[in-house]
DNA sequence: ACTTTTTATGGTACCGGTACCGTTTGAAGT
DNA sequence: ACTTCAAACGGTACCGGTACCATAAAAAGT
């Protein structure tokens, strides 16, 4: 019948095999830039050419191919995060918060963790700026200077997440980790506690407990005494934090209380003054960070501060949207360059 | 009237600003499809031109537009994962090594989680498809019909993690949750308890839990004893397995054992059993699943377990690598379709 | 009644790469 | 010397959407 073979055409088609916006826009008998349309402000369609399009696309099981789209209008639905480590105790959340409140806006995530590395996060940001993300998010503000470069000439927001410092360009949203280093330490001397000291992470890439030292030995100093910090060689950190307990704890002249890097350290501490039968707070107190799950449960139960790690996704996540208008401007925070979020001390027993 | 301007095309450029692939050319002075053949396949272009390319892209500071490419070639390097949730003890182990495994081959991660909801997994699948991703990995084996379509009628390998089922069609890396629960309920009977109980989760979307109570029931039957399952009405897991654990443990004539769907339901019920003096697991032994951070520190520790969270992460990857001809087919498993791995019993003090 | 503005729709070029094919050149084969 | 062939490189047409502009009809303004 009347069709001879269209062409039959030798020339191999590249297409993907999918339903295209141009076979909808036959089928409904409509431009293909009407079907674009009706996609993406339906308002802006008549009901009768909607209604034809709407059945079209049902027909053809239509998924809108989000490469070409972004490749057209050169700006896409993806957000990029660069993060430390997925399955630690302490990001999870914040990816699973922010995660969360991106794709309640029709944003996707794409995530790479860099183990506090700053060759592995350049690398990530480098992969992710290729896809023209709508926006990128880091953590901490201690990058490579390239990294730095990329996130200061790509054209879209930036937001750094777990820290707080005034000066950089980027969006910050986080907390002073100096500021929690003074709060730990003035909890301590609140409790009466004079001999306190700080032991560090053995895992050199977490530069943000450095910061918490610092106000530790901030905080001691102006209370006029003298900061003590150790530094555990054991590389796991419940034997670091054993082998911290034992040079602090276990001295001739003992520590009356100790500050972890993080609850784990405190954690393998506390385990072993367990066992060496030390009374825990009375003859030496302990404090961790991070309020991990485990740290309600040991025994004496961790005295910890814990992060707004959960609060740290979503409001990064909500700058990321209105900075993209996707999300009217909160009137209170109006898109703030700045959120200072704080850290609460959980109080419990061991300290 | 004037306009004149000549030249200066009044036309907008709609570009995004950023070096293309024909910048690079116009500068190495070759053409653009030889400096694509040069960052794909550098051995097929001269030492010469190579250099000059090379020269270019550092100049002008090229990345590639991933976008763009994979329009043009109708397949990314971005592989799509859903999972139930990220946050939660279980799966950030398996998206850690996932997302380590695949990064390390230049593949990126687009993560999103579904809280076992299937709407929510078939939207982020959908929204997935848009990118036309490389592969696709889900969690377990149930799905919405529409899901089960598209991932179907994608021409991309799909792999379905946490669960094993000879019968479908997907890549399977995971493990029998049946067998699971016939695992655990041998390990008590084998440890001599008799009166044995399965308590269920009361999130009513893991569907996995209900394999292993199907698991245990028919070992229960295999032995000649009577099943008996416990579901929780408290939501948060601390509580229902403090619930539980009254309503099993607490009675006239006790259940010697319990079984819990997960570590948190188990910890809850062990914290119960500390308050009310109850010796575990002389009284009443517990058994968990998934070995959680706290599970070895509760007193006493808790049985339970180990599910290859981690190795389903890095089998899924490179299962994927394989299918996509990224990695050297693995001689012994030969991008087997079927990877059935085991749990191990983690033997501690509660039973 | 006529001009101006708004609404609904379509045509076309373009985003920045890559697949496909053609051309040139020099080495190898006969 | 002539044909054959592989290697190196380039031209062009796409991939599948959207930005920009144009157009026609309807609504609003004067």
């Amino acid at each position: 019948m009347t069709d001879e073979k269209p062409a039959a055409s030798t020339r191999k088609r590249r297409g993907s095999g999918r339903a295209t916006i141009h076979d909808v826009a036959r089928l409904a008998q409509v431009g293909s830039i009407t079907v674009s349309r009706y996609l993406k402000q339906p308002s802006q369609v008549s009901t009768e050419l909607g209604a034809r399009i709407a059945s079209a696309v049902a027909q053809l099981h239509y998924v809108p191919n989000l490469v070409a789209g972004g490749l057209a209008s050169t700006h896409s639905r993806i957000v990029g995060m660069v993060i430390p480590n997925i399955s630690g105790p302490i990001f999870a959340n914040t990816i699973q918060s922010f995660s969360d409140t991106l794709s309640a806006h029709g944003y996707q995530l794409l995530l790479a963790s860099s183990y506090f590395s700053q060759e592995q996060e350049e690398s990530a940001v480098r992969a992710f700026l290729g896809w023209s993300p709508a926006a990128l998010v880091v953590t901490g503000p201690f990058h490579s200077k390239a990294t730095e470069k990329m996130l200061a000439e790509a054209q879209i927001p930036v937001v750094e997440t777990w820290d707080y410092r005034p000066r950089r360009k980027a969006i910050q949203v986080g907390f002073s980790n100096v500021e929690v280093g003074v709060q730990q330490a003035r909890y301590l001397l609140d409790k009466g506690y004079r001999r306190i000291a700080f032991v560090q992470n053995s895992l050199a890439g977490d530069l943000s407990a450095l910061d918490r030292r610092d106000g530790y030995a901030q905080a001691m100093t102006e209370a006029g005494l003298k900061p003590w910090t150790f530094i555990p060689t054991e590389q796991a950190p419940f034997d670091a934090g054993r082998q911290a307990f034992e040079a602090l704890a276990l001295r001739k002249k003992p520590l009356e209380a100790i500050i972890f890097a993080n609850d784990n350290l405190a954690a393998g501490a506390l385990l072993a003054g367990q066992r060496a039968g030390i009374a825990m707070p009375d003859q030496c107190a302990l404090m961790g960070f991070g309020d991990y799950a485990i740290s309600p449960l040991l025994l004496p139960s961790l005295t910890t501060i814990r992060p707004p790690a959960r609060e740290i996704g979503e409001i990064a996540a909500l700058r990321i949207l209105e900075a993209l208008g996707a999300v009217p401007l909160d009137g209170k925070h109006a898109n703030a360059r700045l959120n200072r979020l704080t850290c609460e001390v959980i109080a419990r027993e061991s300290a």
